[in-house]
This record gives C-alpha cells, structure tokens and sequence, in this order.
DNA sequence: GCAAAAGTGTTCGATCTACACCCATGA
DNA sequence: TCATGGGTGTAGATCGAACACTTTTGC
C-alpha cells in the first residue's frame, strides 16, 4: 500500500480499553507537544484510511501498527462527522498540520472500541504517535478533536454490551478469578457490586472453567483461577440468553 | 447550497420505518428500472452529504426532501464502508451512473433509521429517486448496494432500543390504544406478547395519559385512546429506569 | 496471631409468566 | 344475536437485593 492510496476524507479511531486488574484505562497518543502533560494535546489513535480497506480492516491496521496485537476484539462504536470536529482548537491543527498531506479537508471518523489485555504489550511509537500510554479512563476529562466524546460513547456501548454478552473476558489474563472479574465489571460501571450476587449470577451462566488451580503467592487466601469457556458461551448464545444485567 | 459542495466521498442512507397498525414497513425507492418491480433494484433512500453539513444535518435533508416531514426520530445505525459496497451488481453501477458526478469513487456510507407516523405523508419523488414507497418488512429479501445489511441492523437496533426506550410512539398517530401498541411490539419482534403482561406494564410506567376518549365506528367495543406523555416520560428517564423488555 | 481477601446461603420482596372469561359495539 | 376485538385478575415461579461470618494464606 502506498501513500498514493490513502482516502483523505475517512479516518478511523479506535478507543483501546485495558485493565490492570485495578483500573479501567484508555490508550492514548500524545501529539508531541512541547508543553509537558496536557490532555488536550492526547487523542486516542487513528489514521486515515486506504481507498481499497474495509473499515474494519483499517481500525485492526491502527491496532496492529500500536500495539502489535491481531485478533484483538473490535466493534464499531459509530461515526462522528461534525465538519469542524478537527479544526476547532488551534493546536489540533498544528498537529494534523504535522501530520497529514491534506490538513484542511474535512475528515469524517469511524470510531471503534477494543479490548485488550494489558501486560500483553506495551504501546509503540509508530508513525502517527510520537508517543503512547495507558491512561485511567476515570481520570480523562478532555482530549483533542472530538476524542472526547468519542471516549464517552465508547464507554457507554461498552457497558451495555457487558451486559449482553461477556466481552468482559478480552480485559482479562486468560487465568483470572472471580474478584478479578468482578473488580472489572465494578470498575466499568463505576459501583459496587454485590460480591455473593455477582458471583453467582456469572456461576450459573456456566460460561467459566474452574481450572482447579489457585493463585500462588498472594498474602491472603489464594483463589480458584478459572478462564472463559468459549463452548458453553456459544452454546448459550444460540439458546439465546437476553442479558446477565448487573 | 450548491453541486459543488457535494462531497463525493461519504453518503448518508435512512432507514426510515412506518406502521399501518397491522405491519411493520420500510421506505424504498426505486431506481426506475424498466424491469418492473425487482427487489434488488431498491434501495433506502440516501445522498452524498454536503461537505460543510453534519451526518445528522444530511440525513434530516434526505428524509425533508423525501417525505416533507422535519422534526423527526432519528437515530445513526452505523458506518459501512466495504470498498466493494456499492459496485456488486451491474444493476447498481448502472444506477449510480445515473445519478452520480463520480460513480465510481468509493463511497462510504453513515446509515440512520427514523420512525415515522406513515399515514401523515405519502413519499414524493425526488433528486434522486424516481419513485419511492412502502415495503412491508418481512416481505423485503434482497436490496441494491448493501441496504439489505443497513436495514438488518436498522432493525436490531430498533429492537433494542424499543426495549430501554419508548420510541414507539413516534410511529404510532398521536392518539392510539392500547391494542395499537401491542401490535407494534408485536410486530417489530415478530412474536406474540401476552396482551394482559403487555398492558399492565406498560400502564405501570405511567407515561401514558388516558384521553377519556373512545374509538368510534369500530364493530366491537371501543378502546380507550391514549397519548404518549412527555413529562413524565422525562421524570422516568431522568430517575433512571433500565428497560421494559418484552 | 494478624491482616487481607476468598468463599459461602438464606430470606424477602418484586417481577414475570401463564391463563379464561365477560363486555360493548356495529352489522 | 352474532362477530369482533376490548378489557380485566390471580397464583406460582423466578429473579434480584440485602446481608455476616468463616477460611486460608503470607508475613
């Protein structure tokens, strides 16, 4: 593929999701500003894309490009297409200035959500980031373009999705436990959880393994480790189960 | 607003639904085949968006220019944007000659699905299409381009939301019964809903206000007339309620 | 032995489902 | 008076919420 190819009027962006067992975060890039630390200056990755690339194959180049991950779990969040949503600031323009043959045309995005496991990777500079970390989404309060909002749609499709089916299991190490996964779904929907309802509502869906293993080295009573059971899952799916709402 | 702002690069396509109180129906238009009445030469309608116009700004003039009617529900669907998606068939390529400067760019499109009140308006002919109509839903197997697609998902989506929203009533007339209703739901989840189930839940979300008025001239006892009622339908929302799932 | 998280059951109220008969009207 | 759809209540099952104590490990 060459430059001649790129499609300057779609881009895609993909909101990057991961745990660490303790926090929900959010990928992001820096637009290599000079000036230190400042979310406005962060944006969430994105390209535009080739004019022969489905959507879907341009946000798994974006993906594969950072982070070095195929097979990662993608859904489309929607399109946003304000025709200023990339020339508002003047420092997002610097930017794309920087960055792209045509700054000034009007750019429409596809925006996707992912779910990665963390400690499988650690982001890489590439060819549209200077720089790129993990950021707790809690603690996001502004982005450049309309990143922000894309983030919060992102958010808001992954918690109704969590509830219909249990992508939840693409955050996680494949051997997790049950505080692990319910930390995750706390963290997600921002409020406590019930521990004993929690735990029985995911037992009975019979979607998870108990792989008769415990954690070792934890200063505590170590726990059973299960992983996702993606047999049973398929089989549920096609009985057709509405949700597991928490 | 003039040719030349045409962005020839992104389209949007609206998914528009209506109800006759007996079917669900969808609004096709015609590419004006000498063929007679072919499924796969109909399409929902859509235009290429002018470049200084929002997605959502675009879609409201298609359906205005179609039907006449603004202030309608409208809700995005999603992107598609398959290189091949509209240059399949040689009957769509023929089309787009037709209509289009540059038929044969790629084309990525933003669909939407509205919900109309159907007999308020009957569809007009348009820059681009020569004739336009209702198609019962179920009885729509084949569309041109990838409108088949758009209009599956169009239709998840509807059902999904129909069950966190009451939407419904944007494809009802302004006073309705009960019985109405039922047969909406009825029809957009293609199975039968138990009508005593249906109506206690529905009058215990209490944003129905009883118009103390009765059907006239129906061979069977009348039915009470109902609207919809938008305060405290916004009262619900705002305490917050999860779903009415039927 | 103590700190820290794992693991476990029951009760109560709310909600969902299934189900059958009489009523008001126009023809 | 008949055909048509309108309108109503209950019992049983299921599901969700709330809630506290014992266990196992590392230090």
């Amino acid at each position: 593929m060459n430059k001649k190819e790129l499609n300057p009027y779609v881009s895609v962006d993909c909101v990057i999701f991961g745990f660490d067992l303790e926090q929900l975060y959010v990928l992001l890039i820096d637009s290599g500003s000079m000036e230190g630390y400042k979310q406005s200056r962060m944006a969430v990755p994105g390209d535009l894309i080739y004019d022969t690339e489905n959507l879907d194959t341009a946000a798994r180049r974006v993906l594969k490009e950072l982070t070095g991950i195929e097979n990662i779990y993608l859904e489309q969040i929607g399109a946003f297409g304000d025709p200023d949503r990339i020339g508002k600031k003047a420092s997002d323009r610097k930017w794309l200035e920087s960055i792209r043959a045509m700054p000034e045309a009007r750019v429409i995005t596809v925006a996707y959500y992912s779910l990665v496991r963390m400690p499988n990777f650690n982001p890489k500079a590439s060819s549209f980031a200077k720089s790129a970390g993990w950021a707790p989404v809690s603690e996001v309060h502004d982005l450049a373009f309309d990143h922000y909002e894309i983030l919060q749609s992102g958010l808001e499709q992954l918690k109704r999705k969590i509830k219909i089916q249990p992508i939840g299991f693409n955050l996680l190490p494949e051997k997790f436990t049950l505080s692990q996964l319910h930390k995750l779904y706390e963290c997600i929907y921002d409020k406590a959880l019930d521990k004993r309802n929690f735990r029985r509502k995911i037992l009975n869906l019979n979607i998870l393994t108990n792989l008769d293993e415990k954690q070792i080295g934890v200063p505590h009573k170590p726990s059973q480790l299960f992983k996702f059971n993606e047999e049973n899952y398929k089989k549920l799916s096609e009985e057709g189960f509405d949700n597991f709402g928490f």
